[in-house]
DNA sequence: AACGGGCCCAACCGCCCGAGG
DNA sequence: GCCTCGGGCGGTTGGGCCCGT
């Protein structure tokens, strides 16, 4: 029958999230680690749907969050997973544990879509297999994921990932090789002056939690723009840590995306591992599965490209 | 300086899946 | 084995901002 909304929709607030009640949610998963969304409102008084507030943990107050400025490697490790994976954004964030799923969507919709059509419009595009944007590229259509589904039981689409595979192999040779300028673009391409541009949501959570923290200075920050980042945060997002809970180790990643250690998201102490990869998983933006990991040395071990160096992916001697 | 259009992004909505009872 | 619930995912939208005229 028709299943009753995730929250009544009486007396739910809706719309842009304020300070208050970021650092009320903040404050919250601080002290109980994220999930079971459901008694989040409830415990909180938040007036808002569970689903609302675990949308704007992963989405935006996470910790590790890296905003806007997507670099060029990014930009094209997005094309080539997108021609891969079709639209399965969440897959695709697992490859960039910066991003969130969301963060890409709105990319690969403002920005990636475009783009693509105007090179094939040029003149066939240099980007072949990653053409699957519309009526064709991918079989399924622009259905993405979902209709990759629906239309697909999971083999029957890893058959056809295996299909595509060697297409994307050249592809996303072709694409890091071009240029790796940087070895980690995701601190180094991030231009130093443009860090505070996009104070990560870590900034965010530490400015909140700093006011919090301080007797009398709730109320957190006036404004969560990054406006109003200033250069207080850096510490701040590693003196919050917590015991392990998910996002303890969370902030330890946002805490290394900010020091160039991007691979301290496998940096974990074992115990906070299982709570970290669930978080990872739960954010849509974390942990590889296990599967796209072996896939992903698969594609690139005899290359020797460094994807591992782009991506800061799990350690892949878990998976084997 | 004002106005309009376009772009970007945060958030919402609906569907699906897996877990638990 | 079935039903319900919670969580996750992808698509879409609305508001705000920016840029060009």
């Amino acid at each position: 029958m028709g299943r009753p909304p995730c929250c009544d929709k009486v007396g739910v607030k809706k719309g842009p999230w304020t300070p208050e009640e970021d650092l009320m949610l903040v404050s919250y998963i601080q002290e109980h680690g994220a999930g079971n969304w459901r008694a989040v409102p409830t415990n909180t008084g938040l007036m808002r749907c569970s689903k609302s507030c675990r949308l704007r943990w992963t989405n935006y107050l996470r910790p590790g969050i890296k905003r806007g400025n997507f670099t060029e490697q990014e930009e094209k490790l997005i094309v080539h997973l997108q021609a891969l994976l079709g639209n399965r954004w969440a897959a695709i964030a697992s490859y960039l544990p910066e991003r969130t799923d969301n963060d890409i969507k709105n990319y690969w919709n403002t920005h990636l879509k475009k783009k693509l059509k105007k090179m094939q419009a040029a003149g066939g595009g240099e980007d072949g297999g990653a053409a699957s944007e519309g009526g064709g590229g991918r079989g399924d259509g622009d259905g993405g994921g979902k209709s990759v589904k629906a239309a697909a039981p999971k083999g029957q689409w890893e058959r056809r990932l295996q299909t595509d595979i060697h297409t994307a192999r050249q592809a996303l040779r072709d694409a890091l090789s071009l240029d790796h300028p940087d070895p980690s673009p995701a601190t180094a391409a991030t231009p130093a002056g443009s860090s505070a541009a996009y104070a990560s949501s870590a900034d965010n959570i530490a400015r909140l939690l700093q006011g919090w923290m301080r007797p009398g200075g709730g109320g957190g920050g006036n404004g969560k723009g990054p406006e109003a980042s200033g250069s207080t945060s850096t510490t701040a997002t590693t003196q919050q840590q917590p015991q392990c809970s998910g996002e303890g180790a969370a902030s330890a990643s946002a805490s290394a995306s900010q020091s160039g250690a991007a691979a301290a998201a496998t940096a974990q102490t074992p115990e906070c591992s299982t709570e970290t990869s669930k978080m990872a998983t739960g954010g849509g933006a974390g942990g590889p599965a296990p599967a796209f990991s072996m896939l992903e040395s698969w594609l690139l071990d005899d290359g020797g490209m460094g994807l591992m160096d782009v991506v800061p992916l799990g350690d892949p001697s878990e998976f084997f």
